[in-house]
Parts: structure tokens; sequence; C-alpha cells
DNA sequence: CGAAATTATGTTGATTTTGTGAAAATCACT
DNA sequence: AGTGATTTTCACAAAATCAACATAATTTCG
């Protein structure tokens, strides 16, 4: 499958980069706009942009405006970023055509998720829905998974939590890599919450809670599958 | 593959110095800089710098006041480096689009291994995420060693030890260059540790265990086969 | 061979990191 | 506002790691 393009529209050059960066890890193409006018010049010299991520508080033109224009000649699907709380503005955008919204701070993995979900929508994308991975199996537009066949119930959380690790698998991952992608981009506290997520996870996933394995003094992994441990 | 430049920054010359001779060792090319504003005229001058190290703590203008203007022009990876324990200041950077973290004192060997893994991110970089020798196997991103294809555990240091030993593998190391890039840099304890670990390698390694061969009044090495070697 | 130097090994205590349960804070819904 | 679920924090227990040391074994070299 080829690479799709993405137009990531924002006037903090933090955020750009934060959405770029885990956009590119997810391998998509990214393209940037600082205003909305470079945002449009780009849209339209540019013909195979797949999806544009949009803020929705910029100066000069606003993301309603940008908004406006592509739907003026493009169906193409559209992600708003907004601060969280506006419920008017969620009903003025899907008048707009604005496909989904996302509200700020959101944590990385969620806006990859959305974006994945938009694009399998409009077939442009064929990720995996079911994830599975010695046993585990998640559906991701279900928000459920399946231990062994039985269905377990998680929270919010722990689902993200357990995604990751499976998208993951066979990885070491750090706290701060877990913090950075599973938790909001603004999220101050303590790296030790994992832990107690973790904890939950083992204990409600059964027998298959210690396919996460503790790498000590670095994070946590899930084991691909459970043999290959023989001696210790 | 042509070397990549990494800028240094650092006010304390000894540190830079540490710095540089590693990166320098592992073929990268360094331009160093002693504070803030020399850093940026530094890096704006040089438009081929592919990694800024940048010290938190720094007279004058400090590592964050450089990242943000290094920020708001490019998207250069960037690694911070940290006294340990502030976490508030990872959110700080994080928000600023700070790449990574490494807490002081850091291991030589882990400041290289951060920087080659950003920039295989980034592709600038295709070193091996995979290391071998006979028969033992090294998976750097899932932590993981497998001994003739048996998976064993390792404790940290291990890992680190043996990392080291198959990096250098044929070579004749000195306790003296093992702590200098293994341990942290403000280690000055018993370089007589090292044969502890060796010890706790060698049986976890089972028979592949002799590879590590002692070099009488010298050090260690890890030999590159078990066979071929007739004389001695 | 024998002494000196060096390395191997087993043990131990201190330190660091993780596991766990419960309390506190936050959030979602009514 | 009130309730229950979820998430986070905290404190302490448990576990793993690490450095250091003492003693045994090995190598070197006179």
């Amino acid at each position: 499958m080829e690479r799709l393009k993405i137009l990531v529209v924002d006037d903090e050059s933090r955020m750009r980069k934060l959405v770029r960066d885990f956009l590119v890890k997810n391998n998509f193409d990214v393209v940037e706009a600082g205003d909305g006018e470079a945002a449009l010049d780009l849209f339209f010299a540019d013909k195979d942009i797949a999806l544009v991520v949009l803020d929705v508080m910029m100066p000069k033109m606003d993301g309603w405006q940008v908004c406006r224009e592509i739907r003026a000649y493009s169906r193409v699907p559209i992600i708003m970023l907004t601060a969280r709380t506006d419920e008017q503005d969620e009903l003025q955008g899907f008048q707009l055509g604005v496909d989904e919204y996302i509200a700020k701070p959101f944590s990385p993995k969620i806006l990859v998720a959305r974006i994945e979900a938009i694009l399998r929508r409009t077939n442009q994308y064929n990720g995996e829905e079911i994830l599975s991975c010695g046993g585990i199996k998640i559906d991701r537009t279900a928000h459920q998974v399946w231990i062994d066949g039985e269905a377990i119930d998680l929270s919010y959380k722990e689902f993200e939590l357990l995604t990751y690790f499976v998208e993951n698998k066979g990885i070491a991952l750090s706290r701060e890599k877990i913090l950075n992608s599973v938790w909001d981009y603004d999220y101050f506290g303590d790296a030790r919450t994992i832990d107690t997520h973790v904890k939950k996870l083992r204990s409600k996933m059964g027998e298959k809670g210690n396919l996460i394995k503790t790498i000590w003094g670095m994070g946590y992994k899930l084991e691909e599958s459970e043999d290959g441990k023989p001696e210790r």
C-alpha cells in the first residue's frame, strides 16, 4: 500500500510537529501549513491529499473558513482539532461536512486511530480493524477485547494501553514512551500510574496476563507468544 | 553512508568532551557550543546538522530557550540532557518538541544508542537493530537475547554488557574501556564489578559462555566463533 | 617449582525498582 | 449536586539488581 498524504494545518509549530511525528511513525506522509491560506494553496496544488487535520483556532482565517473553502470543491475527509467543551461548534461543523472532532488535548494514539478509522471508512486504507496476539483479540471499532475467545471488560485507559501493547508487541517500551503515546500530550503526572494500569490489565487478562513482561529498569513488553522461556 | 553531524551544547567542557569522544568513536561528526547563543549561531550557520544534544542547565540561555528558538525554524531532532528526577521538565519539553530525554548521569553507550534510534526513526541512519555473533542473537528493540534460538533473561546491566561485547566482537577490551562505555560516566567504583557481571553472563549463556574469553592482565574479549582457534 | 599477580566464584547488604492495595481525586451521567 | 466508575496518587511490601568483599583457583614468570 502506498503511503497516504495528510495535510496538517495549525498555527503552532509544536503542535504540527507533534502530529507529524506521530503520523510519520505510523507510515503516513505529511505536509504542513501554518495558516489557512497556505493550507488552501497546498491543498489545491497537491491533488493527492487523502485527509486534512485542521485546527479550529487560527489567526486570520480560522478552521471553519478553511473547511468551507475546501468543501466548496472537495469531499476530502476533514478532522477538526478543537478546544474541549465547545459543543455548539460541533453542530456547525457537521453542517459544514466535518468528519470528526478531536478535543485538545488528545493522546497521539487516539489521533492516529481516528484518522485510520476515517480512511478505512472511505476505503482508502485497509489497516486492521482486528488486532490479535497470542490469544488476545482486539476489535478496535467495537472497543472489545477477547482472551482465548472470552470477552473481557476493560476501561477506556486499559483498552488503550492494551491496544498499544499489541500494536507494539515484542518491543520493549519505556514508561516515557507509553505516556507519550497513550496519555494526552499535556499529561503531567506520575509514570507509576502505568504500573497500576498494568496491574489491572494483568489481573483482568487472567493467565494471559503474564504475556506482559516487566523489563526491569526499563519498562514493559508484550510477549508475542508464551513459549521460548524454558530455563530460569 | 556519509558521516552525520551532531551539535553538542553544554557549558561544561568536560561533558562536551565526553560526549564528543564517544560520538566520534561511533562515526559521527561533532560540533560543539559552550552556551546557547553560540549554539544558535552554529546551528543556523551550518545547514547540515542532523541532531542536537542539549544540556538543560546552562547559564544565560538555558536548554529550553535554545530548543524554542531552534524549533521556531527547524524540526531537527533534539535530545535533552536533564538532571535525574525533574519530571516537570519532561512535560514542558514534550510540548516544545523534544525528541528524547537522557537523565544524567548516563552511560555513553546509552547516549549513542538513543541517538542512533532517533536517526533511524527519521530515516537518516540505518544501523542494525539485530546483532548477532556465533549463536548469540540480540534484538535491541525487544531487549531480548537468544542463545542458539533459546531466549534467555538478562538484567539491564548484563544486557548492556553483552551488547557491548557483541558490538566489539573480536576486540580485546580493557576493564577501563568497558567501564567507560557501559557504566555511567560518574561511576568510580571497583573495576572488579565487571568480573561479577561477566561471571553471571557466562553462566546464563550456558555453553556459549566460553565465547567470552579472559585476556589475562588486560580484560575480556568476545570470540567471534567457537572454532578456528587452533593456535594458542 | 613456587611466589606474585590476576581472575573466578559465592555471598551479602544496600539500593533501586516494581507490585499491590487502598485512599483520594477526577470524571461521566443523571 | 449526587452517585458510581474510572483514573491517579501514595505508601509500603516484595523482588531484583548491583557493588563489594573474601576466598579459591588460575596464570605468569623468575
